[in-house]
DNA sequence: GTACTTATGTAGCAAGCGGTACAAAAAAAT
DNA sequence: ATTTTTTTGTACCGCTTGCTACATAAGTAC
């Protein structure tokens, strides 16, 4: 078993209030006494544990990841590329509004667009491409089995629904209503593109329909 | 004529300076040191002139809008609704990445969506909500004309145009090129509802036809 | 010229920042 | 019981922050 002196506190709450903190007043806004204070610790108990303030940034920003990985798991497992389409941005406007838990907005964005120095800003753009990407391979086997036109574009639909789900992130906390947030995402999702149904097979119609 | 020492410098291309500053870093992100510096200035007459930091950046918030005046009226004396879109999101993509006079993105975003305290980012929020209800008015108008049909919510499309432009503001930002963001702005205009032939008269009809 | 007004450069303020030295405390190991 | 290891709380570090006091410079007014 490990020895010295137990740790006094639990180090995913202390993420989850410390993520709390950078939601809402961003990487810069947040200063360390804020963070100590809402984690509930000392600053010593802080670095010992993160190792400086980008490094408990890193931390929230795993937790973050991890939270959210069973919604993204849920998109991309959706039938049919509409209903992923549909599941995500519907799934941003609820989330991004969810008034439990967490501020209105996006972490990712909210940490901040721009800074002294750009590594916090690349580093959030890194984690929002990579949902991006996980959306263009989807769309990429969608067009595969028909669900998708030849003419369709994947990384281009990809592009256009984190755009979408960023602007809604970004009406959100500026105070936008979800049903507000919703409406937009169903006028956003008027622009999705009808399936190939010459190529599509019996099975794949059949979901579409349901997911319609 | 007014009396005393006369200013040494430019107020305009100060706050064209400042603007690049809070542009690059955001508001937070923005030091003393580094407006002054850019705006070849000294702290005292920095707040000769602006009062203080805060009053700076709203001297800086006021020039934007300045220079973005002529695009949004070109964009509401556009013939069509359609063409009011078009003319704006493809405006929007292209200066979110025009690498002349100004960074990538769009300052109301960079400047800060979080804050320690919310005053900077509500006053973005206030300018930004600005533009949804002069967009929301013009489409009201075209509800009339029979240019959008009677289906059509125009507050619904405005509050969409909008999260549309900030989502790619924010991906400009991110580093997305022009062309990718022109193509989202195509496919977000895929969306936009088919005007009411019916009760249009042969004027509008023709305008709709050219602007297409 | 002298008085008056305003802007400028130097130099520095108090406060808050991110981060740490240090000794006491609390556990396991011997 | 003593040693070893790690965490904790106190107290503080050097530095940067936004901002300003003050004397001087550079104009107009008379």
């Amino acid at each position: 078993m490990k020895t010295g002196r137990p740790r006094s506190f639990c180090v995913e709450n202390a993420l989850d209030s410390a993520m709390d903190v950078f939601w809402r007043k961003g990487y810069q806004g947040a200063s360390l006494s804020d963070l100590t204070e809402a984690m509930g610790i000392n600053a010593p108990s802080l670095y010992a544990c993160f190792e400086s303030k980008e490094g408990l940034f890193r931390a929230v920003l795993d937790r973050y990841e991890d939270i959210g990985k069973g919604f993204l798991q849920e998109v991309l497992n959706a039938p049919t590329s509409r209903a992923s389409a549909e599941l995500f941005l519907k799934g941003i406007a609820a989330r991004a509004t969810d008034p439990d838990n967490h501020p209105p907005g996006c972490l990712l964005l909210q940490s901040g667009l721009a800074g002294e120095d750009q590594r916090i800003p690349n580093e959030l753009a890194r984690h929002r491409a990579e949902k991006e990407l996980a959306l263009r391979e989807r769309f990429a086997c969608a067009k595969l089995t028909g669900d998708l036109p030849q003419s369709a574009d994947p990384a281009a639909l990809a592009r256009y629904l984190v755009t979408v789900a960023n602007g809604i992130c970004v009406q959100a906390s500026a105070g936008a209503q979800a049903q507000d947030l919703e409406m937009v995402a169903t006028l956003a999702l008027a622009a999705w593109p009808a399936g190939d149904t010459a190529k599509r097979g019996k099975t794949a119609k059949r979901k579409a329909a349901v997911a319609g």
